[in-house]
RNA sequence: GCGGGCGUAGCUCAGUGGUAGAGCGCCACCUUGCCAAGGUGGAUGUCGUGAGUUCGAAUCUCAUCGCCCGCUCCA
């Protein structure tokens, strides 16, 4: 994180003012990182291949797009919360509490300190639960205890509040509130419902009277679309359209640097298929991601896979592959390679009204298509990047002194420079005009940074910390000074291997294009 | 949202009621013929923010924002 920021990676978004909880800005290295995985991720999705079109939908979606797809309806439960377990439950779902005898303590007291802890609990016991009134405030005491301990005390008080310091511990009445939502499985008093809706919603219109949501994911506007895809492209099953772009959720906690943010970028296909070939290509095309990672420099040993087991899968799917990285902070996803299904296709052909059944002129067969989704995360693959291209590299030089060095191996591919160019010696003028050109040619092919600045190896170990696999350096020699044969050359030195070598002016432009594309 | 920890220069951090500090980094000049050499000079802080206590607050109190950890959540 330190490095991100030092190194103009990543900074929190409106850190000025205090800093804006769940959302990031990527800096310039950072912009050039994200915009190189992106770009890769496009080419290998979308022009290699002969099967999927790219797209790039409107982030500000109508509300009955998210009503048909579920989310309005299924992201906004009112919820309750338990206090004692801080469970979560649907407040729709939580049965009706039994008559019984409601205690409420006001806070404890540590037996060996004495100090007192103020915190209200509620908790119901069923009739059937108590053979008389002692019982039951034995078992309400023992759920209390399990909030502060077994040396504590639970504070005497009345039904309006506690009265003084602990001996008999509660206020009871008998039988269950007529609002009140209780956790069955403990029997305390649940807090009151919210709404937990995980989207974002916004206004427009003259007088902002129209609702909108930003996209909770990039899925949807592919499948409100993909009738006019399929119907303008001359394309036929099966196919997918790839898609790039912000998605929104409001993350009741972001956490991890970028990874849990509230704006985030996702690179998603949808895949469209037979319905007999949706279990089939779910398992190709996470051979097909996970190699995609290994392209990148994310080895594949540092990928898991999870088969996300039924009973956890959205409700939706028929099979679910997380891919994981092993981030710093732990395993965590990075891709899931969902089977949705015709759910998508089915709700919005149900919600629109309108058919949206593919007829295969082959097979005169007319079916729903089903949909294959990998949907990756953008911001955590460059976080995963980041962390996976970080080392810090133990050096001995020749006098035997112990140095580090700061390095992140991103693959050439990724790197947010690509070359860094160096006179050897600011103060000679040739020496500077030769990199300037060398400069100005390749700059029209990639991104390069040039630096004069204090002594060469400085600069290398500059290039080493923001990942920049080649310097070049044009020293006496290219200037003619060793002879002939060596006018006009440079060395390239490696970024990896600190090793060095020397080549044609000429010849760099090619030999970069090779490794840095 | 709950519990705990933390917030001082770009970074890492010292500073427990009395003049705002160090190391590294950064900028300029000198030096430098290939791996963070050296020298001289320089810039940078509403001590996260706001209120309170005090003659006086980075330091004590409260609130708030943000970060980290554990829960929770994450179709």
């Amino acid at each position: 994180v330190s490095l991100c920021k030092r190194r103009g990676f990543i900074f929190q978004a409106g850190e000025l003012y205090g800093g804006l909880n769940g959302c990031w800005d990527y800096g310039p290295l950072g912009a050039e990182l994200k915009r190189n995985l992106k770009d890769f991720w496009w080419r290998k999705t979308v022009q290699e291949r002969d099967d999927v079109l790219g797209m790039d939908g409107s982030i500000l979606t109508m509300e009955q797009v998210l009503v048909s797809s579920g989310h309005v309806g299924g992201f906004a439960d009112p919820m309750c919360e338990c206090p004692l377990t801080k469970q979560r439950l649907r407040a729709d779902q939580i049965p009706q509490a039994e008559p019984g005898i409601e205690y409420t303590f006001h806070g404890a007291r540590d037996l060996e300190s004495g100090k007192v802890t103020e915190k209200q609990i509620t908790i119901l016991i069923p009739n059937g639960k108590q053979e008389m009134d002692r019982s039951a405030q034995k078992i309400a005491i023992q759920y209390y205890r399990e909030l502060f301990g077994k040396n504590s005390k639970p504070t005497l008080g009345t039904k309006d509040g506690p009265l003084g310091l602990p001996d008999e511990a509660y206020t009871y009445q008998p039988g269950p509130r007529e609002n009140g939502q209780y956790n069955p499985e403990n029997g305390v008093l649940l807090s009151e419902p919210r709404m937990f809706n995980l989207m974002l919603k916004t206004n427009f219109g003259a007088t902002g009277e129209q609702i909108a949501y930003l996209r909770p994911e990039t899925a949807q506007s592919i499948f409100v679309q993909y009738k006019n895809v399929l119907d303008s492209n001359r394309i036929k099953l099966p196919f997918g359209i790839a898609q790039v772009g912000k998605s929104f959720r409001n993350e009741i906690n972001p956490r991890n640097f970028t990874f849990r943010s509230r704006e985030f970028e996702q690179m998603e296909i949808e895949y469209f298929c037979h319905p007999d070939d949706g279990m089939r290509l779910t398992d190709e095309w996470l051979e097909t991601r996970l190699s995609f990672y290994e392209e990148i420099g994310i080895p594949r040993e540092k990928l898991h896979i999870l088969d996300v087991p039924d009973g956890e899968r959205a409700f939706y799917s028929k099979r679910t592959y997380d891919i994981e990285y092993e981030f710093p902070f732990g395993i965590q996803e990075l891709e899931g390679v969902a089977y949705r299904t015709d759910y998508d296709l089915g709700v919005h052909q149900k919600g629109a009204g309108k058919p949206l059944e593919y007829f295969d002129e082959e097979t005169k067969e007319k079916f729903l298509p089903h949909v294959v989704e990998p949907s990756a995360g953008c911001d955590r693959t460059v976080l995963a990047l980041i962390c996976e291209a970080f080392d810090e590299e133990q050096l001995t030089d020749e006098k035997g002194k112990e140095d580090v060095r700061t390095v992140l191996r991103f693959k050439p591919t990724m790197a947010p420079i690509k070359v860094g160019i160096f006179p050897l010696l600011k103060k000679n003028e040739e020496q500077v005009r030769i990199a300037k050109d060398i400069q100005k040619q390749l700059q029209k092919w990639m991104t390069v940074f040039y630096d004069d600045g204090g002594a060469v190896g400085r600069r290398y170990r500059r290039q080493d910390e923001v990942g920049t696999p080649f310097c070049v350096t044009i020293d006496f020699d290219t200037l003619g000074e060793s002879g002939e044969e060596l006018k006009d050359t440079i060395t390239i030195r490696h970024r990896d291997s600190m090793a060095q070598e020397r080549m044609k002016i000429a010849a760099l432009l090619p030999w970069l294009l090779e490794r840095v594309r």
